[in-house]
DNA sequence: TAATTCCTGACTAAATTACTCAGGAATTTA
DNA sequence: TAAATTCCTGAGTAATTTAGTCAGGAATTA
């Protein structure tokens, strides 16, 4: 069992961008270069977190992206949810009908577990980490190694 | 976030297998055109499950496969890690590296998740399904349909 | 007007998944 | 002992998914 780099790619901006609301809009490129992920690729995954209402775009300079709603607002499941299908360990896609039409075997197993995924990565909201010591401090490291948001007047 | 068929049709056919321990052996064949997986696959895969320690192989006419442990002892993730490779949903594989040697943002998201995952799995012994009415009885009805052990003595 | 940034769609390379095929080895039954 | 049955192995392949590229347009700011 494995998380694409789909939704590992989109948590990841997801939070650098929380980690960054004070400070203003987060560039692609910006998230490109620190988190080590394509720029072309970004922009097809936040295209799908655009359309699921949880990020807005602003362009122009001094823009980039910015969470569209607040970040106890948004949990891991949304964010997976949005860039990497369903999260859904069935092979019918819930529906009972793996078997010939029935049930198979282990249908319930899946469903079971599914339900649980979802509950579970639905209550980790993103501030929960964006407020974690270790995490800022790690981001605080990364900004002053990348230069970033070095011209930029704080944001109201 | 997805399962491959890999881990779903082991944990199926470990399911058969283990429905079916008071019977006897059971061949890939019956598995195969039961539950609708392809039976080199499934030779493939039962070759991993034996390695791991998980059933054993009976050889000739009569034989089969059968569990090489009390079904109370084979939980669904030690049938996954058998054949899926690793249940690990980090980028890096645990080892911390992500981001150029130091840890992403979301290491620890993804850490925590795995070892969740792990010891939710861990949990699920076959033998909880086995004795489960609905899928004791589903799989009575299958053996019907398919003419499965009609001319088989009971093993002791 | 120039720079910056989002935004879109079509295309492609690489990896993985799912599966096939061919044949050998052990065991049982007749 | 011969034939049937089943496990067992490894090499090869088709299909799908993943991850990424490329080209260019639209909105905004300075």
């Amino acid at each position: 069992m494995k998380l694409s780099t789909k939704g590992r790619y989109a948590v990841t901006a997801m939070m650098d961008i929380a980690l960054h609301e004070k400070v203003g809009p987060v560039t692609l490129a910006d998230i490109s270069q620190c988190q080590g992920i394509s720029l072309s690729y970004l922009e097809q995954l936040f295209s799908k977190l655009r359309k699921n209402g949880l990020v807005k775009g602003v362009r122009g300079p001094g823009g980039g992206y910015r969470l569209a709603k607040p970040a106890s607002d948004i949990s891991v499941a949304d964010i997976i949810d949005s860039v990497d299908e369903k999260l859904d360990l069935t092979k019918c896609g819930g529906k009972g009908n793996c078997n010939q039409g029935k049930k198979c075997i282990t249908h319930q197993l899946w469903f079971d577990l599914t339900c649980d995924l979802h509950r579970y990565l639905g209550g980790i909201k993103l501030d929960q980490y964006v407020n974690r010591p270790q995490i800022s401090e790690l981001v605080k490291k990364q900004d002053v190694q990348y230069g970033r948001f070095l011209n930029r007047r704080t944001a109201a």
